[in-house]
DNA sequence: TATTGTTATACTCTATAACTATA
DNA sequence: TATAGTTATAGAGTATAACAATA
């Protein structure tokens, strides 16, 4: 019995979890950014000023497709590019304030949908969310 | 306060479903099929026949790249061409025990995942998900 | 004349291969 | 000679514009 409902439970909640995410990822504003773009200047955001040839690898991505994507980004101002202190072949990619900017209000605004919706629920389905997220955290963790 | 802890439950709701969601969706065997001929066959299979147009509206593509998607499904035998019963310029798209037989495989396999994750809950854990996934859900039929 | 779908053509994004410079 | 990044070129995927067939 705990195998047939784990296996119930994993279909519902995966279908739950794509969905929200779905919904998530639409409620995005148009930073006229591509989702390249954006995640490539999430990844340096979040991990600190990077080498271009390990945002690449990091991305999943082919070195020079991220020379043209940094070249992107760094023409909005968006990253910086930094040469390397002792190996001169290195340039390390690092955010600027307006990329972290673009960042922060891009965060935002997900979160304010998200948000919305949450405040349309009673205390108890607070409650619950409140218990599940470290959980489903967990489930990533591994 | 009640509002600052809603704000904060978003903060961490948002990253814990965009991050699984991403696990789940690399989870994914390799079908060779494309995202857009992927999403494309599950919206036909979801929705039953439907016309090329319908399709393309659907699947926010224009009708000539909808041309092609389904041509490139039909070509591996995983939709069928239907004309349409009184409009001779309609044309309905219909998958075919092929194509649902693939997409069945393609959520057996992601389902396999995430089932491996939850046996490694504890009962309690479980049952808060339990709890959470009708919830989750609820999050997004608005 | 309006609508459905297709064909022709162009643009964007990414990849592989060849090249430049630094180690 | 090996490595980091760039430039050159080609291949997917999608879009707009023009077209053919049917209502």
């Amino acid at each position: 019995m705990p195998t047939s409902t784990d296996t119930h439970l994993a279909a519902t909640l995966r279908i739950a979890v794509m969905r929200l995410a779905r919904r998530l990822r639409t409620e995005r504003p148009d930073t006229d950014l591509t989702l390249s773009q954006l995640s490539a200047l999430a990844s340096v955001d979040r991990h600190g000023p990077m080498a271009l040839g390990a945002l690449a690898s990091h991305e999943r991505v082919q070195p020079p497709s991220m020379t043209r994507i940094v070249g992107a980004l760094a023409d909005r101002g968006l990253v910086s590019r930094v040469p390397h202190e002792t190996d001169g072949r290195q340039i390390l990619i690092a955010t600027t304030e307006a990329g972290r900017d673009l960042l922060k209000e891009d965060r935002r605004r997900r979160e304010a949908w998200l948000a919305q919706r949450l405040r349309e629920l009673s205390p108890a389905e607070l409650a619950v969310l409140h218990e599940a997220a470290p959980i489903l955290e967990k489930l990533t963790s591994v």
